[in-house]
RNA sequence: GCGUCUGUAGCUCAGUGGAUAGAGCAAUCGCCUCCUAAGCGAUAGGUCGAAGGUUCAACUCCUUUCAGAUGCGCCA
């Protein structure tokens, strides 16, 4: 494997003797238009120790560069020296190694050995699976593919939502209002029914929020009844969850939620007061965070009670003691900045130095053109809802475009909830957005659809090409469509690990989206199944490393890669 | 009031301190006797919210400011 840009640091380092290698290439960027070269060194800041001119110095550093056989043209462009890539070198290197790992390509080794743990989901039991939902799920699980595949030993936690008094309230709601054989049904509108039904009663009737605490505090107790109504809840619940996460491919490998870590709770709050960073405050406990420019952060209520705080702080000690992790990613929502920032500083007052490798990935917020999401004023779109349409929508258009196609339903499914999550994962995570169905239906363009399309065409291309992919002549390829093709293929792995890096799926989704549109032109632009049986092999071994790399990139934002459709 | 985030084409969004700020959608005009037209090409569309500053060079860094989102002790 070679690598260009060290090769360029070397060749340059050769000529500048002011500079030392790490600094060159530290400074060596990669051009926006690929006419003028594949590497650029800007030489203006060497302007200052040779007071020279940058144009002058470039003309004058080209002229001491010997060249080597990874580049075809060392050229002066004004204050820039551009280098451009020998064609069949990359070619060669990059079409064999994509050939050679076909599903492994990209992937690495960056992560041997450590553990990662990603957080993401993390529904609540009993309440609907929303639009609002999809961010945290398909972000994570992303992030948790990407990670895998550069290596990392990777957790996928679904922190549900299964504890604290509103099991309270739905206990005492059930018991009034409940109908077993409805909730067995059609479990999550009936719970959310009765629950709703809860709120309402309460204004009129605050005796009923003291049955909930009640029963919130036998569940606790382990009281056999409120047990066995709570284990119940969580069972329809997961149960309707699990359709959704099996329709999206999406995975877990624990569902410890808030209730498994609620006997560990008071152990931590005894840590936390032996080691004195808490204070009292009215009968409620508190750590004072002033001195690091932050509100204190409330630890437990003044009737003793713990709040939400504590689970993470709980969850976190457990998972470093469990997994001992390199990284503990928790893929929430950007409201709860404050939130993440005050515990982990707690953690790391606590005296723990793994406090800075918990990481809260957030993200911007799903709104409705009406307002913003809200289950109460029924400003509410479920995502099963939603994964349908885009399903039916699919298959009206293949009963249309390709009414022949064999597995029709499976296909529908793979695409149209494909276009969901693609457009879930196309822009950087931090932005709000406005759902719109015009938009999330859409298959044109920058889109799932289009991606797996190309992906399509290229099966499509390779089951007529009936040619072996041996000898390849790779200086076949030399043309502008097939070669910036080429270059986009050897970046797939840099845009993986930077993805991991910034904890940025969309990275992965513009690449790909990028990578199909050059497909699309060299598509357009050369014929590939040609009588000329040379020409033919070397744009068919191409078409298949498209292959692989478009499919490996739709797997790493979970989506699949029909083969037809 | 204090904090965090966002502001780029009509719309949705990319954009490592460096060369002429890029895509998609929508609009207009083309391309299926040819490997899947869910495709490809062309035209048009910009005071990068505003004002200062740092720098050889700012959409990018700093300050101020405007607009929107979000958060700031007994919810999660």
């Amino acid at each position: 494997m070679i690598d260009f840009k060290s090769s360029v640091g070397e060749l340059l380092a050769n000529a500048i003797k002011e500079l030392d290698f790490d600094e060159i290439v530290k400074n060596v960027e990669v051009p926006k238009n690929t006419e003028m070269g594949d590497f650029a060194f800007p030489c203006f800041k060497l302007a200052s120790i040779y007071k020279k001119s940058p144009n002058m110095i470039a003309k004058e550093i080209v002229e001491k560069i010997e060249g080597n056989e990874n580049f075809e043209e060392i050229i002066v462009a004004g204050p820039y020296i551009n280098f451009k890539i020998n064609k069949n070198i990359l070619s060669k290197m990059i079409i064999e190694e994509v050939l050679d790992k076909k599903e492994r390509f990209g992937s690495s080794k960056t992560g041997e050995g450590k553990n990662v743990i990603v957080e993401y989901s993390s529904v609540n039991i009993a309440k609907p699976f929303h639009m609002g939902h999809i961010r945290s799920t398909m972000i994570g699980y992303s992030l948790y593919k990407i990670y895998k595949f550069i290596g990392y030993n990777t957790t996928g936690i679904n922190h549900l939502g299964d504890y604290g008094t509103q099991f309270g309230k739905l206990i005492v709601a059930y018991k009034l209002w409940g109908n077993e054989k409805a909730i067995e049904l059609n479990p999550i509108p009936e719970l959310l029914k009765i629950y709703v039904k809860f709120h309402e009663e309460a204004e009129k009737d605050p005796e009923l929020d003291n049955q909930a605490r009640v029963w919130f505090t036998k569940l606790e107790g382990k009281d056999e009844e409120a047990t066995k109504l709570w284990t119940w809840f969580k069972k329809v619940s997961l149960k309707e969850f699990e359709r959704v996460y099996e329709m999206l491919g999406v995975h877990f490998d624990s569902f410890a939620g808030e209730s498994f870590y609620s006997d560990m709770m008071p152990d931590l709050l005894n840590e936390m007061r032996e080691k004195n960073i808490m204070s009292d405050d009215d009968g409620a406990e508190i750590v004072k965070l002033e001195e690091y420019d932050m509100p204190n952060a409330l630890i437990t209520k003044s009737d003793g009670s713990s709040l939400y705080i504590t689970r993470d702080l709980t969850a976190a000690k457990y998972r470093k003691n469990e997994y001992d992790f390199y990284k503990n990613i928790y893929v929430v929502g950007s409201q709860q900045n404050l939130h993440f920032k005050q515990w982990i500083k707690i953690i790391d007052l606590m005296g723990y130095d793994w406090a800075y490798d918990c990481v809260h990935v957030g993200f911007g917020m799903v709104a409705l053109e009406e307002g913003s999401l809200s289950t109460r004023s029924g400003r509410v779109i479920f995502l099963e809802d939603v994964l349908n349409k885009a399903v039916e929508k699919t298959k009206d258009i293949i009963n249309e475009k390709n009414p022949d196609l064999e597995n029709k339903d499976e296909i529908a499914r793979q695409v149209g909830v494909g276009s969901v999550v693609f457009q879930e994962l196309s822009n950087n995570r931090i932005k709000d957005y406005t759902f719109s169905w015009e938009e999330t239906l859409s298959f044109e363009g920058e889109t799932g659809p289009y991606v797996q399309y190309s992906h399509a065409r290229a099966c499509s291309v390779l089951r007529n090409a009936n040619v072996k992919l041996e000898n390849i002549d790779y200086s076949l390829l030399n043309d502008k469509y097939s070669f910036d093709l080429i270059r986009e293929i050897s970046k797939f792995n840099g845009v993986i690990e930077k993805a991991a890096i910034k904890y940025e799926p969309s990275l992965v989704t513009r690449y790909i989206t990028h990578l199909a549109q050059l497909f699309n032109r060299f598509y357009h632009e050369n014929p590939i199944l040609v009588g000329d049986m040379e020409l033919r092999k070397s744009r068919v071994a191409l078409v298949n490393a498209f292959k692989h790399v478009v499919k490996n990139g739709l797997s790493l934002i979970a989506l699949e890669a029909p083969e037809k459709m």
